[in-house]
Order: structure tokens, then sequence, then C-alpha cells
DNA sequence: TCACTATATTACTATATAGTTATATAGTCA
DNA sequence: TGACTATATAACTATATAGTAATATAGTGA
């Protein structure tokens, strides 16, 4: 990380926040076991048509998701699968906090004032 | 993560919008080697001091660094370094990039039209 | 061709936040 | 105490973007 100059670092951030998104990480949740088309992810993800194609568009464009359109539907799936290896840190980390704090209410009032 | 219920997922988007910040990079970037004063962090990262000040808040507020006053200084250190293997995987990633499309320019202004 | 379905895009509103400037707070030392 | 230094905060502007509603685009099959 040290050796990253001031493009890179913005590059580095902007991934990060491609997964800034809960809608875009259930999206991602949702690829998990393979492609699935825009109808599809609509559904599980429980978001509107327009806003998932939204999400979809950004982390293709991103290299996020792959692309590929038969007939009428598009079928997305996971580009790079080291995705998952992020979130499982994250995730991890998030598991410890909840032992370690022992207030998991304190955790969320923390994270609700961080989006205010 | 795909036992992670709504709030958990809102938690994790959270923590990856912490690192969606290029200063906020910078910052934990130079506490790898060890606590820095404020002084010293807005000097490293180029920074106003106002400016670092609020993003060590934020970052301190979310668990990412331990802020420790002695005197008139205020140290912060990484709270958790596993946030190094996050970016690690992330530059990993990148790097993968630069050599598999072998055209960095067409990756940065993918990233350009992805901040705009 | 037309009707139908799937997906993408446009225009918009509302909200979040990065950065700045000025100021407040608090510790130290004379 | 007052002067000085370090850090935090408040008020503000500018910008980015999530979500929505309406519409456009494109493929399919009659």
């Amino acid at each position: 990380m040290s050796k990253l100059d001031n493009r890179a670092l913005e590059y580095v951030a902007k991934y990060f926040k491609a997964l800034a998104e809960p809608m875009r990480l259930k999206v991602l949740n949702a690829l998990q076991d393979g492609e699935k088309n825009v109808s599809q992810l609509t559904e599980l993800s429980g978001g509107t048509q327009a806003n998932v194609s939204k999400h979809l568009s950004l982390l293709a464009q991103y290299g996020l998701v792959k692309r590929e359109s038969r007939g009428t539907n598009v079928y997305y799936s996971i580009a790079d699968h080291s995705v998952y290896e992020l979130c499982e840190l994250v995730c991890g980390q998030i598991g410890n906090r909840m032992v370690l704090e022992a207030d998991i209410k304190k955790i969320f009032s923390a994270s609700n004032q961080m989006s205010q």
C-alpha cells in the first residue's frame, strides 16, 4: 500500500466506494451462486428495475461484474471472486466487534451516527 | 456473506465507505508504521488540519483507529490491522487488471467516468 | 409490421459529505 | 493569570449519488 501514488489511491478508494452501498452488496451477494438476469436480481434484491439496472451498470463499469446478453435478457455474473474475500474480512471484523464490545446496540448506534 | 441481514449489510457498506476516500486511505497508510499525531498526519497527508481532523474523527468513530491524547497532542494508531489486508486485496486486483488489460489508461478513464 | 417483454437511460429530487474558513476548546509553560 | 500550541468543531459551499418515474431501446414472435 505504501507504494501507491495519488492516482492509485483514488482508484482504490473508488473500488471501495463501489462496495459501499447495501444494494450493490445485495446484488453481489445474489450473484454468489452463479449468473442471474436483471429481473431475477431485481426480485432477489427487492429493489426497482431501474435502480438495480443502474447499480449493475456501475458494477460492470467498474469491472466487478460481467455482462452478457442472451435474447432479451442480460445476465450478470461476478468478474472477480476475490470481492467475497473482502466481504469475509469485513464481516469477520464486524463479528469480532460484536463479541468484543458485547453491546451490539452500541455498534449500530455508532453506525447510524456515521450515516448522518 | 449470505447470512447477513439488511442491518448487517448496511454496516458492511458503511465500513467500506469509511475506506472509500483517498484522504482516509492516505491517513491509514501513514499510520502503517506506528502512531502519529494530528500535526504529523496533516503534514504527511498534505491536507489541512481541519480536514484531517475530521477524517480522523470519522475513522475513530468507526473503530478503524484508536485515539490517545498526550499533552496537547493527540496520537492516532490503527485499531485493526486487518484493514491492510483489505487494501492488499484491492491493490492486488488493481495490479492484476493493469497486467491483464494491458492498457492502464483505459482503467483510469473508467475510474474517472465513475467519479462523475 | 405490431405487440410484448426485458433492460437501459434520462431527468429529477433529496441527501450525504468533502473541503474550507473561522472559531472554540484544551493543555502547557512563563 | 495570559500567551502559545494542538486539536476539534461549526457553518458553509459545492459536488456526488441513491432512488424514482417516465421513457427509450432492443430483442422476440405473431
